[in-house]
DNA sequence: CGATGCATGTTATACCATTACGAACCCGAG
DNA sequence: CTCGGGTTCGTAATGGTATAACATGCATCG
């Protein structure tokens, strides 16, 4: 058994419209966004996302509950992500080289990590 | 001018009711815990939510969209969360030990945090 | 007193996310 | 071929999170 490695309609317009954006886009952004080409109702677009998240091509930013596209899609592991609040990009980091401090931490409290989620608000370099 | 160094009402309530739970909660947890107490509309508890996290008193959880009370009263700087996604517990840890390679990152890209979020999900000691 | 500032109260609305249910479709097993 | 199972799709309804707008009360300060 293959995974499933195409995306469906919903999917491939969710996804290209995220890439296509420096900023990350809410479900309700992409709804509105996407009317023109079928999509009618939250739903279809969080099916969409939740699909897209699972494959790794997409992520959440908990902090504005919104979406970007991944921009490592070589990479292994977490992500963080660093967002300006003046101008809305938000710049993806690989995290694997920056968690080791807290990976101790959670060690010797036997806390079992599943999910990381790094988020900075701040300035971008042109905002600033 | 002497800062304000009481709480309101409200505000009162609220802290008192977030110090009492192991668990992150919700605005509307909160609404529903203390309609008994005179808070009727959510518009209350966001707003002693608010000031409550201005006074650095209380952290918004933001992959849960809830609140829990600090519980380094004296630190300075940013805190970090280890959540069990089994029992709901949350707990706080200090980030200034480990954001060294972090913040080396943002300085690389020239990028001023203003916040940081960092939130561990996953399971706790007792739950893994 | 009058002006200011802050906390409050109320209503309404906007925004984010999921549940439930049924129809359509693809594809492999019998 | 036809029957199932699994996945996608469509639609409606609902639940959960957060803020806007506006009016009122009350303390303080000049």
């Amino acid at each position: 058994m293959i995974g499933k490695s195409v995306l469906t309609r919903h999917q491939e317009l969710v996804y290209r419209h995220l890439t296509g954006s420096e900023k990350a886009l809410s479900a309700y952004d992409l709804l509105d966004a996407l009317r023109g080409e079928g999509l009618r109702a939250p739903v279809q677009v969080y099916r969409a996302l939740g699909k897209l998240i699972d494959h790794g091509l997409i992520h959440r930013i908990e902090s504005l509950n919104a979406f970007v596209a991944c921009t490592h899609e070589g990479h292994q592991g977490a992500a963080g992500f660093a967002i300006c609040d003046a101008c809305g990009e938000v710049e993806e980091f690989p995290l694997p080289d920056h968690l080791a401090p807290i990976d101790h931490w959670a060690a010797g409290r036997a806390f079992r990590v599943e999910h990381t989620t790094v988020e900075l608000r701040g300035r971008c370099q042109t905002c600033r």
